[in-house]
DNA sequence: ATACAGGCTGTTTATATAAACAGCTAAGCC
DNA sequence: GGCTTAGCTGTTTATATAAACAGCCTGTAT
């Protein structure tokens, strides 16, 4: 797929999201609204762009006529879901980890209101075993390769070395960031 | 729920069908025409008894405003509870992390309800226990080789370290990103 | 310097769509 | 019979929506 510019991921990202939420794709009106257009062209420009590109599909004059051209992603479900019922040997055990979606302030993080679905992960894949899963939002991790939609396993811990990419939660917010000690500052 | 009709079965068949084929809900005319109806309305009354019934949820006023209200499925608890069950051997240990998915704001993240899948995980890649998995959506940390469609291992932790990677939640999204602290700012 | 793509505002128009209203039929129920 | 529910036809209307057209601005490549 042709390389997309970063309000163009943007506008992917919304309209996933809109999906995943409403069920359906957004208009051009909502898109527009959602991200501060004056006007709704704006955001049909960017799903043009989008379809030039790949992206997406568009249905010519159909209302929400968005579909997404993502690959399906679903082969983690099918390697894991049969590795679960099996469990024939104890070092062929896959493990189940639960995807956090999006939180309010102030709730925990790890309440179970907050899963969305179970994983079964590859064993294979990391050398600890995670608690749970988080699902990426927004770009700015985009320098150390996380990516909006990315899902971060998570792994609970009382500290964390220098350079270590950590969820850190300030305050209300959860935050996935590298932990890097300056002094007394914490970046 | 209560229970439907056959035509109504039908009709909430169609609509799942609609929602795979095509991506986005289907609209009154585009039922009707699928089911032989000559007036649109027979399905906008289907839609109204499904509606009703608990099956569907209609956003007033929306195009294509269907959304499908069954749940996958609450066995997301049975199927993760028997892994943690077993745990043979301690060494040999697998764990089971909960891929999170949305959240709306107050919930807990951990909820149930926000787990669209289980990983298996493999303990060997972690030097800690992740807490949960996160999707990565968008480009914004392919700097840091973090891809989108990436699963994220999320480790709760109460203080993060300069240059982590971490997961901060902001109203109602959860964002990845590096841990920079300048004085009292966080980037 | 000039062409061009990305990213917008603003306006307009044809049409897609939801949704109300009026009837009609068959089956089941008290 | 009178009443209700499911399941339709047919018509109408207000609005939601896609999509074209005209500009403007800013980089960046040529």
């Amino acid at each position: 797929m042709i390389k997309l510019t970063a309000r163009q991921e943007q506008i992917l990202a919304l309209i996933r999201d809109a999906i995943n939420n409403t069920g359906f794709p957004p208009t051009r009106a909502e898109i527009a609204q959602e991200l501060g257009f004056r006007s709704a062209n704006a955001a049909e420009e960017h799903l043009q762009a989008l379809a030039r590109k790949g992206a997406i599909e568009i249905s010519p004059g159909t209302s929400r006529g968005i579909r997404l051209l993502d690959r399906p992603e679903d082969g983690i479900r099918k390697r894991f879901a049969p590795s679960q019922m099996m469990l024939p040997h104890p070092e062929l055990m896959q493990f189940s980890l639960p995807l956090i979606g999006r939180v309010a302030a102030g709730s925990p993080i790890l309440a179970e209101e907050h899963i969305s679905a179970n994983y079964q992960v590859d064993p294979s894949l990391f050398s600890a075993k995670p608690d749970y899963l988080l699902k990426v939002r927004g770009m700015s991790m985009r320098d150390a390769g996380i990516l909006d939609g990315d899902l971060l396993a998570v792994k609970k811990a009382d500290s964390a070395k220098d350079g270590q990419i950590v969820v850190a939660r300030l305050d209300d917010e959860v935050t996935v960031k590298r932990f890097r000690r300056a002094g007394n500052a914490i970046e």
